[in-house]
RNA sequence: GCCGGAGUGGCGGAACUGGCAGACGCGCUGGACUCAAAAUCCAGUGACGGUAACGUCAUGAGGGUUCGAUUCCCUCCUCCGGCACCA
């Protein structure tokens, strides 16, 4: 055996081997006892910096750990490569984004293996190619086959700096661009859309189910569904002789609505101009409001509003009352139109200030009266007592509620109904570099879909793709002109491509057969796999990506293409790596732009991969961020080398343990030898426990450098260094260390068992119960909660013994001598607590 | 505003179910080796007092429960994330 460690040398060897001897591919026969661990596939974009590693390297031990617990690990890779960035780079440097693309992910897998990660890699996708997108164009068919897929002509999401349309989920913030933060307009287009709304309700309860998902991305993705239950009311409009729809959670307060209120983009708002003698005002505002972008419109805390003159009438009270448009109702929430109770809405009170709209009490607060409507500061929109309100008057507005709904149901004015926030999905989109959706416009036959055997459409090579807010598509003649699939006649395609996130909404279905041409995935294979068992990736995902392919998978769980209906088991989000930006002067996450990426290149030509490895994971728990050190990475080099001189210097202890794998019999151990036994026993069942208990790999590495700590004392200050404890200690280590370091384990490993078998093949080592408690214990002794001393016991000596030994104890006795012993608290193995007065 | 998460030495972070706060690593200080340096090894390292034994204080702040609280409860402060005119 070498003498120093030299990764460089090592970790080529065995990054050749894992590749050779294909140990990390898997058979879609051998599923049983299997272990489906997936990290979320990336956007292939060029260099990778220490922060992407830190996933792949988690995902890269989780696999190696559970080979190691004898799984069949299932742990493929691929390219969510279609996409922006690929097609502006390739606007500014004049690339073809296929090239582009193509090449990040050769760059890529160069420094996925560098580091030592592996995958199955016979199972590779790339979602830009046709073996890939025919497939995903076969789901959007599918969609559309089931009523899932429509088009709708509506206001949607622009971004004009990506001059395309975005989803929903893709506008974040103050109303800005996930992508490039740009504010984001309305604009009126006819769209495609898969109707997730459909599944708002199953996404919701089936949140429960998922135990084992992190509780902040389930608590995103329920805020995000938005659910609430209410009454949806018919308001009748004389003047259209039409009712107005109108959601309410409130039902107990319809006694106290003065106005009632719609937004700017209400259907009804053209009518009313038609026939309204202030049509031009009306007009004006109207516009004013409209042409503003989302994100002024968010930020303007005024109410604005004006009255429209027609007159409405309270289905309940029959009252009427004003009809008013104002910016502060959405129209993509509920009907579009609200009635306000001013005495208990705070944004209708503020409203009713402003223009000088009655506010009429309904409910009391139960201990405090509110005087006057005049004297109110502020809405009441807690519960209380029923008043002024017919029938209703007393009661509580628990009851209320409810008796309230049955009243509307009963007289057929309105019914109980559920409202969710979460709306449907927007999937087209203005840009070149994604998968072309399926469709054919007919003069003749309309909307026609692709033939499944016509598959794919082929996304063509040389055009001109430069963003105008129309489809580059929609320039070339040879794509979209076509023939009916149905009557043979001229026809024309659909000229958009499907949003990316739809290309990443099943991939991990299409690494079961990815090379499967007549059918996207086999169902009984990916039945036997799924759900993956561990996913593995950003918290940035927590609502698009993560509900995106809960829904799809549920689509193909109603269709019968899969037999679940949840895709991911068990979720982990980890922690960005972070770094003091230059250009912020903060603490910011990894990322070029920030200027201050750590490149991984130059660390493992000095230290190693495997050196980069061990920081990576002992940086600190993984679901946290963390800062990156350089310094802290020298601790992890030092680490390794000191390893490596142990195992050098105790070769021969551990052959001779490995080659008999002799039973530890306690007659034949010295007392230190037994305790460093027990001592190794306990850091087994400890790093066991950190990685089975939410991945901590960070304690599970210290517990190793403890245990290796004591390991060296003792053959410091022991005579006896041939033992079988020691061989045993090692050997150990080893196994232990492997799924980190594991270009390091498995060279020691090849060293020591001279049967060129892979580490991995080996069994994670096991405690034994029977070494867990020391013979010699230190129990803590108290009094009155304040430490005052430490009396040395063994498992078996009593409270009382422990209590006669105390009194031998100088400092002890200091403390206890003249004083009452009241109370002896005495936690068996742990501490006594003596309380004296 | 609402909902999550967090706040512990000079730094990253440990602490099972309420039981010796600061594991492990970095940094720092001193020493050994060396002509010297690097590397390595050894010792020390929360603050204050004390030669020391030891004592007092200390887990964002303030209260409470308890023999005992980083851990449980209440109030508040700060930071991070999500949602937010959602009717």
């Amino acid at each position: 055996m070498q003498e120093t460690y030299d990764a460089a040398k090592i970790e080529k060897k065995w990054q050749k081997y894992w590749l050779d001897k294909k140990i990390f591919e898997t058979n879609n026969s051998t599923s049983e006892n299997k272990y489906y661990c997936l990290v979320m596939f990336p956007y292939p974009s060029a260099a990778l910096h220490v922060g992407h590693g830190r996933n792949y390297i988690i995902g890269d031990v989780v696999a190696r750990y559970k080979m190691l617990h004898g799984y069949h690990v299932l742990t493929p890779m691929g390219w969510d490569a279609f996409g922006l960035p690929a097609e502006n780079a390739a606007i500014k440097n004049n690339i073809h984004p296929k090239i582009s693309t193509l090449n990040n992910i050769k760059k890529m897998k160069e420094q996925l293996r560098e580091w030592g990660v592996c995958y199955d890699w016979k199972r590779e996708v790339t979602s830009c190619l046709p073996n890939y997108y025919k497939w995903t164009q076969w789901l959007f068919l599918k969609l559309y086959e089931n009523g899932l897929a429509y088009k709708n002509f509506a206001y949607v999401n622009w971004c004009p700096s990506c001059k395309t349309v975005l989803a929903n989920e893709q506008v974040i913030g103050d109303g800005v661009c996930e992508r490039c933060s740009s504010g984001v307009s309305k604009k009126p287009l006819d769209q495609w859309f898969f109707k997730i709304t459909d599944y708002a309700e199953r996404l919701l309860q089936d949140l429960d189910k998922l135990d084992n998902w992190p509780t902040r991305v389930k608590t995103m993705q329920r805020n995000w569904i938005g659910k609430s239950t209410g009454v949806e009311l018919n308001f009748f409009i004389e003047d259209f002789d039409t009712t107005l729809k109108c959601f309410t959670t409130r039902i107990d307060t319809i006694f106290g609505v003065t106005f009632m209120v719609i937004a700017p983009e209400h259907p009804l708002v053209e009518k009313i101009i038609e026939i309204s003698p202030e049509k031009e005002k009306i007009k004006s505002f109207v516009q004013s409001v409209m042409k503003e972008s989302e994100q002024e419109r968010m930020s303007e805390t005024e109410k604005r509003g004006v009255n429209t003159g027609i007159r409405i009438t309270n289905p309940v009270t029959k009252e009427k009352i004003p009809l008013w448009i104002s910016d502060y109702v959405l129209m993509g929430y509920g009907t579009g139109a609200i009635m306000a109770v001013p005495a208990h809405d705070q944004r209708d009170f503020e409203f009713a200030k402003k223009y000088d709209l009655p506010i009429k009490i309904v409910i009391q607060p139960k201990d405090k009266e509110i005087v006057s409507s005049k004297e109110m500061a502020a809405s009441w929109e807690a519960e209380g007592l029923q008043v002024n309100s017919g029938q209703f008057d007393g009661l509580h507005t628990d009851v209320s509620k409810d008796k309230m709904a049955d009243f509307v149901e009963e007289n057929e004015i309105g019914k109980r109904t559920i409202n969710y926030r979460l709306r449907d999905w927007l999937i087209s989109r203005q840009r070149f570099w994604g998968a072309p959706i399926p469709i054919i416009y007919c003069d003749k036959c309309g909307t026609v879909p692709v033939p499944v055997k016509d598959l794919p459409v082929i996304l063509p090579e040389d055009v001109d793709f430069k963003p105008t807010g129309e489809s580059p598509l929609s320039y070339v003649k040879e794509f979209y002109d076509t023939t009916c699939p149905k009557c043979n006649g001229k026809a024309k395609r659909d000229t958009e491509t499907m949003d990316t996130f739809v290309d990443s909404s099943w991939y991990y279905l299409r690494y079961i057969n990815p090379n499967d041409e007549n059918s996207p995935f086999n169902t009984d294979d990916v039945n036997k796999w799924l759900p993956v068992d561990q996913y593995i990736g950003g918290i940035e995902h927590a609502i698009l990506h993560l509900l995106y392919s809960r829904f799809i998978t549920k689509v193909l769980f109603d269709c019968k293409h899969t037999g679940f209906d949840e895709p991911f088991a068990n979720l982990f989000t980890q922690g960005m790596i972070c770094k003091k930006s230059p250009t912020t002067g903060k603490l910011e996450k990894m990322s070029k732009s920030k200027g201050n990426v750590v490149s991984p290149d130059a660390l493992i030509n000095k230290y190693g991969a495997d050196t980069v490895r061990l920081y990576t994971l002992f940086i600190g728990p993984p679901e946290k961020d963390a800062e990156w050190s350089d310094q802290g990475v020298e601790g992890a080099s030092r680490f390794l080398k000191r390893c490596w001189r142990m195992f050098s210097e105790n070769i021969d202890s551990i052959k001779e343990y490995l080659s008999t794998k002799k039973e530890i019999e306690d007659s034949l151990l010295s007392q230190k030898e037994k305790d460093l036994y027990v001592k190794l026993n306990k850091t087994v069942k400890k790093i066991t426990e950190s990685i089975e208990n939410g991945f901590h790999f960070n304690t599970a590495i210290a517990s190793i450098m403890e245990f290796f700590n004591d390991l060296t004392e003792y053959i410091r200050s022991s005579d006896n260094t041939a033992t079988i404890v020691i061989g045993k200690s090692c050997a150990n280590i080893i196994i232990l260390l492997a799924p980190f370091v594991p270009h390091f384990s498995e060279e020691i490993w090849s060293i020591l068992t001279d049967k060129g078998s892979s580490v991995f093949k080996a069994d994670w080592p096991k405690y034994d119960e029977r070494y867990l408690i020391e013979d010699i214990i230190e129990i803590p002794v108290q009094i009155n909660g304040k430490l005052r001393g430490v009396v040395s016991a063994t498992q078996y000596t009593t409270q009382e013994e422990i209590f006669e030994l105390c009194k031998k104890n100088d400092n002890i006795v200091k403390y206890i001598k003249d004083k009452i012993i009241k109370k002896k608290i005495y936690v068996p193995k742990k501490l006594l607590n003596l309380v004296v007065v």
